[in-house]
DNA sequence: CGGAGCTCCTGGGGGC
DNA sequence: TGCCCCCAGGAGCTCC
């Protein structure tokens, strides 16, 4: 599940592979894969065609890849880029020619230099590709709603501690909103909540701007550290390209520990239904807390 | 218009 | 052994 640690070891395996690449053929395998694009999968492939991939970036979970002009415009006018979220189980891949195809490839870039291809591959096809138009500084414009995320220098932390007590909403709800601050997602919003010691279901117009303050920070801290463990090992050609991060088997204090003991005080963790999906925390560290 | 719930999807795993 | 149901969940969409 790519949240914004993952998503930025694929950016940052990417930019190492796909930079200044002129694409020679696109061929999408499954249309969903590009719903999220205007023009439809034979649109996809026309246009994208024949273009030069230039640098890869990222907001939250979202990463796109830009591209030349294929025409000279004027100044102050925006470009176009490859838009890409990976959903639950997407992959980008760096693969030779020759590799054999995988089971859930859905969209596969070849290059004119013949080098290794680039695949999106997506069991449960919730992410999705699309050629967007972007702005004058490059970002896309179908990402306009989408809030800066915690590790990005225009992160504004007294803008963000206003909007969050603004909400009339549990706190993992406010943090899992990525139109108030990107890039968090299950597993993150667990993981912060348990080293600020607050529960998942606190009012946020209750939230002081300390409270606010340590769970943004401990939500940066666990993200940092989760980068720190997948960048360490994504130094093989091709296999890291793909949302590993590596944090996942150990480093974890409460996500999908339901029944071990709290790290930090011994308490068993507990599960609960949470938006039809997940919530773990420590009954001890993290209590309920009485309106 | 903000907040909450629904829906898309597939394979792994547990229960029987 | 095989079948069925639950589960994982990001975010766009709809409804109130």
């Amino acid at each position: 599940m790519p949240e914004l640690p993952e998503v930025e070891v694929v950016r940052r395996g990417l930019e190492r592979w796909v930079g200044d690449r002129r694409v020679a053929a696109v061929a999408v395998a499954h249309p969903r894969a590009v719903r999220r694009h205007a023009g439809g999968a034979g649109d996809f492939e026309s246009r994208l065609s024949g273009r030069v991939m230039t640098a890869v970036r990222r907001r939250g979970k979202y990463l796109w890849i830009t591209l030349d002009d294929p025409v000279p415009q004027s100044a102050g006018q925006g470009g176009e880029a490859v838009l890409a979220h990976l959903g639950m189980s997407g992959q980008l891949l760096v693969r030779p020619p020759e590799a054999p195809d995988e089971i859930h490839l859905r969209v596969r870039i070849t290059f004119l230099d013949g080098g290794p291809e680039l695949r999106f591959v997506d069991q449960r096809t919730f992410g999705a590709l699309a050629l967007v138009d972007t702005d004058p500084a490059g970002r896309p414009l179908p990402l306009a709603h989408i809030a800066p995320d915690p590790l990005d220098e225009t992160f504004d932390e007294p803008t963000f501690l206003r909007s969050l007590r603004r909400r009339r909403t549990g706190l993992k709800r406010a943090l899992l909103d990525q139109t108030l601050i990107s890039g968090i997602g299950n597993i993150y919003a667990d993981e912060a909540l348990w080293r600020a010691r607050m529960h998942y279901a606190k009012a946020t117009e209750a939230i002081t701007p300390a409270q606010g303050a340590s769970v943004l920070s401990a939500a940066r801290a666990v993200m940092v550290e989760a980068l720190d463990k997948g960048g360490t090992s994504f130094d093989s050609l091709y296999v890291n390209v793909n949302g590993q991060s590596g944090y996942f088997d150990r480093e974890l204090a409460v996500y999908g520990r339901t029944g071990l003991p709290c790290r930090r005080c011994g308490v068993l963790v507990v599960r609960e239904p949470f938006m039809n999906r997940s919530s773990f925390r420590c009954p001890r560290c993290q209590p309920r807390q009485r309106r």
